[in-house]
DNA sequence: GGCCAGGTAACCCTGAACCT
DNA sequence: AGGTTCAGGGTTACCTGGCC
């Protein structure tokens, strides 16, 4: 079958994280914007894998669901169009390695993927022997990625890591402040484990394409998502059993991996380079004649993702056929549907506004990436012709980009003026 | 009056940069 | 050398001021 899988999250346990952010707003949110397969998040912390033991229930090889009852309650508010949508959870987490290598602190974020609960709790027991896994869902450990990896693969078939946001400053496993120039650089004698990368939201694989070295690996998308409302504003498209090991068998060999839904990478935070105290945004070249320093005030700025990609590429940016290697999935480039709402009724994405009219259209024409990315531009216009142009606009790539610098969101315009 | 935008502090921890 | 400040992760809560 055909899914949007989404399966990096985090939970209420997570620093920096919604407290809203609980099985049943999940699961409701994933309905709303037609994600299938979810991401766990945080389950190396104690309070969250307690709420996965007793809410989630085995149901395909590796895969979870609600038990019944909570599902209703997760399905309760939603309209018919989308409130049978089927959903499973993989189990997750984000980890945080800190540690110094080759003269250099390092600071890397991993997604890390298993397939039972019995693996989960053999990783625990080695987490906690180097964190104290209470204080966060996302666990900071002061081990290496490589020392990391080999606790993962020691867990059992199906262990995975895959490095999280590959590409942003702080925490990316190739990012400008503590990343590596390389994925073997990285892992080591263990690089060979590592199979796929997730882009981030301010690189989409065009971008990843242009660094040969690259190729090898398969590129996944997901959200990050730190309340409800983000779960799904990236995604990763199969087309396979709904079963962990089918899934993974796609991000190791690319079959069955259908492509990922992206930001504009000028929408993420990090795209350009710049000083977000000083207002200064800086694309590469600029960065480069000043030496790295913000021109206002002279401290160092932060280097966003397409330096990084100018820095490591070694194919031309401006080469107009498919860069893919052969057989690698496709992608699209999308604005989440409250912010597309907002720029055509002239308000901010999270006022009532925007919610009314999100309800309204989900209620009429089903899931939000339904009505980003498949249906008809005259379908759309039976509800809103003002959506419909915008939306087709999107998919074109017809949109006005301010791209996004030192945590700084790009602005991606669809709509308005 | 109701709604909304935009600004700011707080949440917690870490490490780098900057100071004495 | 040792201490302090600051910034990052992203959301929430609270405030002011503006608009209809």
């Amino acid at each position: 079958m055909r899914f949007h899988a989404d399966l990096h999250m985090h939970s209420r346990y997570a620093y920096a994280c919604s407290r809203h952010s609980d099985l049943v707003n999940l699961t409701r949110s994933a309905r709303r914007k037609g994600v299938t397969l979810m991401g766990t998040g945080d389950f190396t912390h104690p309070a969250w894998l307690e709420q996965l033991r007793t809410s989630l229930e085995p149901a395909e090889p590796g895969l979870f669901r609600l038990r019944d009852e909570i599902d209703r309650e997760a399905s309760a508010p939603l309209p018919a169009s989308v409130a049978e949508a089927p959903v499973r959870y993989l189990l997750s987490v984000e980890v945080s390695a800190v540690y110094r290598q080759g003269g250099r602190s390092r600071k890397i974020h991993h997604l890390v993927h298993l397939a039972g609960f019995d693996q989960v709790e053999r990783f625990n027991r080695e987490l906690a022997k180097v964190a104290d896994l209470s204080v966060d869902g996302r666990p900071t450990v002061g081990l290496s990625s490589r020392d990391l990896l080999e606790i993962t693969l020691a867990c059992g078939p199906g262990a995975c890591l895959v490095p999280a946001h590959a590409w942003t400053p702080w925490f990316g496993i190739l990012g400008s402040k503590s990343g590596f120039d390389s994925v073997e650089e990285c892992f080591g004698d263990l690089s060979e484990h590592i199979f796929a990368l997730e882009t981030g939201l301010s690189s989409d694989p065009a971008m990843n394409r242009r660094v040969s070295a690259l190729d090898r690996y398969r590129l996944v998308s997901y959200s990050d998502a730190h309340s409800p409302p983000i779960v799904g504003r990236e995604s990763t498209l199969f087309e396979t059993d709904l079963d962990y090991f089918a899934v993974l068998e796609a991000m190791r060999t690319g079959k069955g991996l259908e492509g990922t839904v992206e930001f504009f990478p000028e929408h993420g935070k990090y795209h350009v380079d710049g000083h977000r105290a000083c207002g200064v945004r800086l694309e590469p070249e600029e960065t480069r004649r000043l030496g790295g320093r913000c021109p206002v005030c002279g401290r160092k700025l932060t280097v966003g993702v397409l330096s990084r990609v100018e820095d490591l590429a070694d194919r031309p940016s401006d080469q107009p056929t498919d860069r893919r290697p052969r057989g690698a999935a496709g992608f699209v480039n999308l604005v989440p549907l409250p912010e597309v709402l907002g720029q055509i009724l002239g308000v901010g994405p999270r006022s009532k506004k925007v919610a009314m009219e999100a309800d309204r259209l989900v209620a009429a024409l089903g899931a939000e990436l339904v009505i980003l990315r498949d249906l008809p531009g005259e379908v759309l216009a039976g509800q809103s012709p003002e959506l419909a142009e915008a939306v087709v606009r999107m998919r074109r790539g017809q949109v006005g980009r301010e791209p996004g610098f030192d945590g700084e969101f790009g602005v991606i315009r669809v709509a308005g003026d």
